[in-house]
DNA sequence: AGATCTACTTAGCATAGAAGCA
DNA sequence: TGCTTCTATGCTAAGTAGATCT
């Protein structure tokens, strides 16, 4: 196990370092007055968080915000000017400072989306057992690439090239990729041409050549998208009032203020940003009688809209079995009509072939946009991709795409422009396709080239942290967050374009504590920042001595504000890594830890005599140290308590009846010994199993219970579909003859068909 | 050399549908 | 069988990263 992090089997925790972050962030916010609307999103978090330290926690941020409240009695357009000034100002400050000359980012969340008080234990790591591995330094030898990242002029590879790799490489994978393709050959040439259903799901593409001159496909023939339905008027009884008056709305401005009456039980219609950015939008609809008449929103009454879609989706939970049916398969109809394309002689299921329906803009965390009116998608907005010779999809009758082309070097059939941010939208293949499985293949070969340079690539950045140069230092610091905390890489945003969330790359000094001392500890750094859809990340980690020197030299001079490595942004730092290693990127230093940190886990938790329930534990024990050290969260989900209790109220039973059944075992033994026939030992033979029935099923209870506790706040299934080299858990279930439907549900099989295929149980990552 | 654009992966959440239970 | 609870799936936002433009 070369390179790897020793990662301890980390568990949640919600012990005090989470009140301490807490204390953090109040001082926090009152320092940079801070004062959004956000009480019923705090409400919301009260409700996640059900451990008591988290409440007093919310009630402490709802007091404090009260008191900003009460210290000015701020409106919005104060608030804005507020932070019209101090944007200028921080642009003053920006030509000013010599260190600094890149865009610095307005911070203005008020509102933390922030969750589990800390779900991180921060493990102390033996540091010489983190760099020096036995298989150690391949850094002379020429790189070996399994997949070819420059690809030049050849367009397919052939047999004999593949053939001919396999003696270049000694890649284990690589030998079974060669080893493949001769067991399947025969088959191969009696299949002829595509009889379409089975044949095609069995399809393995992984035995199949790849394309290696950048094209994604020669063929591709899909029916286009699928629209949103169009809007159809509320039914006259519907009213919608403006200041007690009923009020009908032109069928434009009618449809938007459905979009918010929809949402009217969530919190963030009670939010300033979101009503303001939803009113204006809202306007942009109306004929000028309704603007004229309408000039608040506070006036808008869309109780009654919002009764009649509450009862509407009762209504529909209460349909017959028949209207279900049908509506069932008329879904299913669509789905086999626009749900598949083909490509190249397969036929593929689309990943999302429904153009998004308008509706209000909700974007994660505190975010400047929420609100806004996405607006419908019309076939004039569409671009369609497919191939010149294949039969274009026809836009509805009257319409036309916007545009029709055929290029062959992505992998998209159809996109659009989306009014929020201007991005572009797109619908591509499900994960199940040759084309999504290949290149999740190739991310995990790219990770386990990483495995064979970690060592190398560590002990150089340790080297770089005694540079002379400071870009070299804040390159070295900063990979080795990247590489030890599994931090992403953070890249710069758009300041008010969206929420202020950060990565490495992107962190400012407000985001790091630095604790020369911390109990027993020495050099520990204290991270808490908002990261990807503002999920908190707060963990205290210590640090070598060198590198908690340098953070102290980073941070010399700066304001909270300012980034902590302003000689350093993604770009710089993955040109560095490609310098390293081809392909590499900071992403690669997560999946590689992702994938290192289940096999050994794996390794370490799984007990040969255990049960198999106990054997899924130490499964989903070895995902979760994963989905743990990416800071994959989730709510709890709101039955969370309850459904805890009721388990414990099953467990409770059974060792009722547990000691009821071993009561009557005992007493049929003492009846044997009695009479010492054959009855009676019959007797004692069920009773025997009866009570090893009732133990194997308590058994699993409460495996089931600690799973669940566990499990409260994190979620597995992140890593699992995106980090974990698949072939890792298939291997570990060949090996302990776990049936792979325990791991894998059926989406996720189809997903890692490749892997579940060509594992074996002697696979190593 | 930074800004912008494009393509693609990764992310959490809502909800539909399946499974379990009284 | 009808209700509750759990799980799978769909949805789409939010990242990463490379290419291209200025």
């Amino acid at each position: 196990m070369s390179g790897d992090h020793g990662r301890g089997d980390s568990q949640v925790n919600s012990g005090s370092k989470g009140s301490e972050s807490h204390k953090h962030k109040d001082k926090h916010k009152e320092k940079e007055h801070k004062h959004k609307d956000h009480k019923k999103d705090k409400e919301r978090e009260k409700l996640k968080h059900c451990n008591s330290e988290h409440k007093e926690y919310s009630e402490k941020k709802h007091k404090d915000k009260q008191k900003l409240r009460h210290s000015d009695g701020s409106s919005d357009k104060h608030r804005e000017k507020h932070k019209d000034k101090d944007k200028e100002k921080r642009k003053e400050d920006k030509s000013l400072s010599s260190h600094s000359n890149r865009t610095k980012k307005e911070k203005e969340n008020g509102y933390v989306r922030e969750r589990s008080p800390a779900a991180i234990k921060s493990e102390p790591e033996d540091d010489n057992g983190f760099y020096l591995s036995p298989k150690h330094n391949k850094a002379t030898k020429p790189a070996v690439y399994r997949f070819e990242y420059k690809p030049k002029k050849v367009k397919v590879e052939h047999d004999k090239k593949a053939k001919k790799r396999k003696h270049e490489y000694e890649d284990d994978e690589e030998d079974e990729y060669t080893k493949h393709k001769k067991k399947t050959k025969d088959k191969k040439a009696t299949e002829g041409k595509k009889a379409k259903k089975e044949d095609e799901e069995k399809w393995k593409w992984w035995e199949e050549e790849r394309y290696t001159d950048g094209s994604k496909w020669r063929f591709l023939e899909h029916k286009g998208p699928v629209f949103a339905p169009p809007y159809e008027p509320l039914p006259d009884k519907v009213k919608f009032y403006y200041d007690r008056k009923a009020m009908k709305l032109s069928a434009p401005a009618e449809e938007v203020a459905t979009f918010f009456a929809k949402m009217l039980d969530h919190e963030y219609t009670t939010k300033d940003i979101f009503r303001k950015n939803f009113y204006k939008d809202w306007r942009k609809e109306m004929t000028s009688e309704e603007k004229s008449v309408i000039t608040d929103l506070n006036k808008c009454d869309f109780r009654e809209m919002s009764e009649y879609f509450k009862a509407q989706s009762e209504a529909r939970k209460q349909m017959s079995k028949e209207e279900k049916q049908k509506i069932k398969e008329e879904n299913e109809r669509i789905l086999q009509e626009y749900g598949f394309c083909i490509m190249d002689n397969h036929k593929e299921r689309i990943g999302n072939f429904r153009i998004e329906p308008p509706g209000l803009f909700r974007g994660r965390g505190d975010h400047p946009k929420m609100g806004m009116l996405k607006r419908r998608i019309r076939p004039e907005d569409i671009i369609i991709n497919c191939s010149k010779d294949s039969k274009q999809p026809k836009p509805p009758p009257g319409t036309k795409w916007k545009e029709v082309r055929h290029d062959n070097k992505v992998t998209w059939l159809v996109s659009w422009t989306e009014n929020i941010q201007g991005s572009i939208k797109y619908i591509m293949l499900n994960p199940s396709s040759r084309i999504k499985g290949e290149k999740d293949w190739q991310k995990y070969e790219t990770a386990r080239r990483l495995k064979k340079c970690v060592d190398r690539i560590r002990s150089q950045y340790r080297d770089d942290w005694k540079s002379k140069e400071m870009r070299i230092r804040q390159r070295a610091v900063a990979l080795y967050f990247i590489d030890k905390l599994a931090l992403r890489a953070g890249n710069e945003k758009e300041e008010g374009e969206t929420a202020d969330t950060v990565g490495c790359c992107s962190l400012r000094v407000e985001h790091i504590k630095l604790y020369p001392k911390m109990d027993e500890q020495e050099y520990v750094v204290e991270f808490d920042f908002l990261g990807k859809d503002s999920i908190r990340y707060y963990n205290k980690i210590p640090v070598e001595k060198r590198v908690f020197k340098n953070l102290q030299l980073f941070l010399e001079n700066k304001q909270p504000e300012d980034d902590l490595f302003d000689r350093l942004n993604t770009s710089i730092l993955n040109k560095h890594l490609q310098e390293l290693m081809d392909g590499l990127t900071a992403k690669v230093f997560r999946t590689y830890n992702a994938s290192i940190t289940l096999q050994q886990q794996l390794k370490e938790l799984t007990c040969p005599e255990d049960s198999i329930p106990a054997k899924i534990l130490s499964y989903n024990r070895a995902n979760r140290a994963v989905a743990i050290l990416c800071n994959h969260q989730r709510a709890p989900p709101k039955t969370f308590e309850k459904s805890m209790q009721n388990l414990q109220t099953k467990i409770d039973e059974k060792q009722k009846q547990l000691s009821a059944a071993r009561k009557q075992l005992k007493a049929a033994k003492a009846d044997h010994k009695a009479s010492h026939d054959e009855k009676s030992k019959k007797a004692v033979e069920v009773k025997r199993k009866a009570v090893q029935r009732i133990e194997e099923q308590l058994m699993k209870l409460q495996v089931q219970a600690t799973d669940r506790e566990e499990n409260k706040q994190i979620a597995l299934g992140t890593s699992k579909l995106n980090y974990l080299d698949p072939r890792i858990s298939v291997a570990w279930c060949k090996k302990w003859a776990i049936p792979i439907e325990k791991i894998y549900n059926k989406t996720q099989r189809e997903k890692f068909a490749w892997a579940i295929d060509m594992a074996e149980k002697d696979y190593e990552f």
